[in-house]
DNA sequence: CCATAGAATGCAACAATGTTGCATTTGGAG
DNA sequence: CTCCAAATGCAACATTGTTGCATTCTATGG
């Protein structure tokens, strides 16, 4: 079972004013991109956002555009790549949170992001002892969910 | 500062001596591949593997045949690719144990494979309350090693 | 030692993903 | 309304990864 969509509105509307609040434009491409990922039920690939918007507007969206846009909201916080399957969701967890473990179902492709502060704090010490400064984390685990597994 | 070589030999050899022992075939191409990861100061990418190979054998590796012994170096686990990095390093904590934290310098390169017992928990603990079942971990942290932060 | 079957590799073509540079359009501030 | 900066369009290209099939190698049984 997918994603869960209850107050998709919510989150994507939400997500937007906080874009705006930083003093983000949020243009139409921008808008579509986020509002695709949020009605996505599965995390969605670079090109395959472009076919998509490119169906829905009626004309070529072009891959830099997407790259770009999907860099945006990226650096925005309301979205997310998927290192290990070049794909996008949009994300869910609360703003300006970095601690998330991203838990995503091979078979149906729900991704559920979590917070987890003790990881956080044990992530921290395991850099700290090794001198290291964190800039950037992945973490994510691929399986079955709980619909799936059955 | 980069990968701590010391014992290079010893984490190779035991490597292939592993791999033998679950009946696996030690090819020439496949002891190349792990032992330029072995060597190397950072993780390496397919084609890059490639050309360094074919440099040394004074012919031309293909990408397939780069991929296929990626593979299966990985499927052996004396290998680890790094999703965020598209590039892959020799594989130098414990055989069989999946649990470790990745941590790479996006200056230098240096990759820390570290094992967390505690962490391993929590995040088996996370995936229990979601009922989720783990095939696949990826945990990367990037930023900078303790010699490239000063 | 030789035959043979399965595994590994070579190779060509292709598919998917991501990027660059520059022209054009858009949106907001003055 | 004008102008500037930001965003987008667009073409070409770079990188990364894959498929299918032919060939070579290697371990094994005879």
């Amino acid at each position: 079972m997918p994603r869960a969509k209850a107050s998709s509105d919510d989150g994507l509307t939400s997500a937007i004013a906080a874009c705006r609040l930083r003093g983000a434009q949020i243009t139409p491409l921008r808008e579509a991109v986020l509002t695709a990922l949020w009605s996505a039920e599965r995390p969605l690939g670079a090109y395959e956002l472009r076919d998509q918007l490119s169906d829905e507007a009626g004309r070529q969206i072009s891959a830099p555009s997407i790259y770009r846009t999907l860099d945006f909201l990226c650096e925005q916080g309301v979205a997310v790549r998927i290192e290990s399957r070049n794909a996008y969701i949009a994300c869910t967890h609360r703003e300006g949170d970095q601690a998330c473990v991203l838990f995503v179902c091979n078979a149906c492709g729900l991704s559920s992001e979590i917070e987890n502060k003790k990881l956080e704090r044990l992530l921290a010490a395991d850099a700290e002892a090794l001198g290291f400064s964190i800039d950037h984390r992945v973490l994510e685990l691929s399986g079955s969910c709980a619909d799936c597994r059955r």
